[in-house]
Order: C-alpha cells, then structure tokens, then sequence
DNA sequence: AAAACACATTGACAAATTTGAATCTGACGA
DNA sequence: TCGTCAGATTCAAATTTGTCAATGTGTTTT
C-alpha cells in the first residue's frame, strides 16, 4: 500500500499555488464559470485554463459544461479524500513505530 | 481573513514532492534521525537537508538537536494545522454562497 | 589540538512549473 | 453562413524547484 506517492502529490499540487487558493477562495461561495473567475484575478486566460485543469485533474474541483459556459465547483469527494490521505500521511502508524536510532550505540 | 495564501500554500508544499512523501512515511513509524533518514532513501545528503528544512518550514516536521545529530518527528500540532487549513480551503461558506453567474443572462 | 563525524549551506546546473500571446475548437447569435 | 464568444491548447520565455559536489559549522572522539 502507499506507493503512488506520484499520484498523492498531485492531489495537494492543486493547494501550494497562490492562484489556485485563490481560485478555490472564490469556489467556496459555489459554483462559478471561467469567465467570473477571470475577472476577479489578475492572470490571462490561459493562465487560468491551465490553473482550473490542475485543480480538475487533482480531483478537487468539478467541471461541469453548460453551452459555451464551463462551470467549476468544489468536489465534495475529491475534498474528503484529500483529507483522508492528509490524515493518513500525518498519523503515527502504531504497528510499526520504532525509534530505534543512531544515538544508541550497540553496547557491543 | 484568509489572505495569507503565501503561507498557506507553503504548509502545503511538504506533501507536493516524491521524496517529502516518502520522507514523512519513514517518520510514521516514529522520530528518525538524519542519517537514518539518509540510508533509506537514494537522494545525497544536501539534498535531503534540502527536504527536511522544507518540511520543518511547512509545520509538518518537528526536529530536535542532540549532539551531533538532528532528530525528526512528524509535528502533531503542524499535522492538525495542515487538516485544519484544508478542510477550510475545501468547504462550502455557507454565509456567502451565491452561484449567479453569466448564464443567467440580466432579462432587462 | 587534530581528526572525524553529522548535518547545513552555497553554487551551479537540470528539470519542472508558471506565464501570456497567439491560435484553435466548439457553441451560440445575427 | 459568418462573425462572435468562451475556453482549451500550443509555444516560448521567465521563474521556481530539485539535485549534487564542494565547502562550512559545530560536536565528539582520539
């Protein structure tokens, strides 16, 4: 278990972005399409694009096309398992601690 | 409130990176020091003082000095501040949710 | 005191990420 | 059908991040 460190980071790719907190600071009012988005930040089009399809593929933001409009929101399961897995990688694991350490000389 | 997404995303940065993760996974099983750290994971030594000074930044690694070696241990307080933040970054605000947008064209 | 050790820091380089201008695609609206 | 609009994609440049060799700092050992 636990070997698809690749893939866990991507998941909190999406929250050590300046832009992309900002992005889902404006998502936790609900849902919002590209083009609201765009005007409350300072950064192109593209650069968003490029910023809603990290948060997407991360799985912690939903889209959802509407016509010509694309809508985002936060994903309540993305969420959740993003903070499973935090709480997983920051928990002692009972069965295999061992402090055992270099500062124990064998007193061999 | 909320403005410091700087810092926010630095808590978030010791979980963006292969080796970070695989870092943390060895202190679940308890405080480690460096050079235990070293011989378990195939990077040099610069470049896991590199991580660890990135992890201890972010709250989420506490070290500890003793001697000539440096003891590290996931950071209770720093862990529980990272679930916090995220849980936080992820919720609906309830107080301001508002989902008008551009699809709904101004019927004036 | 001198040598060895543990780890941090510096410097240089490679790789990955972020950015905006330009372009492309698909969906309306006239 | 043509022009316009929303947003994705491409490309090149700028910035940031990750890496190791070399060196520095403080501690312990001899």
């Amino acid at each position: 278990m636990e070997l698809a460190h690749q893939d866990n980071a991507r998941v909190f790719k999406a929250f050590c972005d300046e832009n992309r907190l900002m992005i889902l600071q404006l998502l936790r009012s609900g849902e919002k399409c590209a083009c609201v988005l765009l005007e409350k930040l300072l950064i192109s089009q593209s650069t968003l694009s490029y910023h809603m399809k990290i948060l997407c593929d991360s799985g912690i933001v939903d889209s959802r096309q509407e016509g010509k409009w694309t809508h985002y929101q936060l994903s309540e399961s993305g969420s959740q398992h993003a903070l499973d897995l935090l709480k997983r990688l920051t928990s002692l694991d009972i069965k295999t601690v061992n402090t055992n350490c270099c500062l124990k000389k064998p007193s061999a």
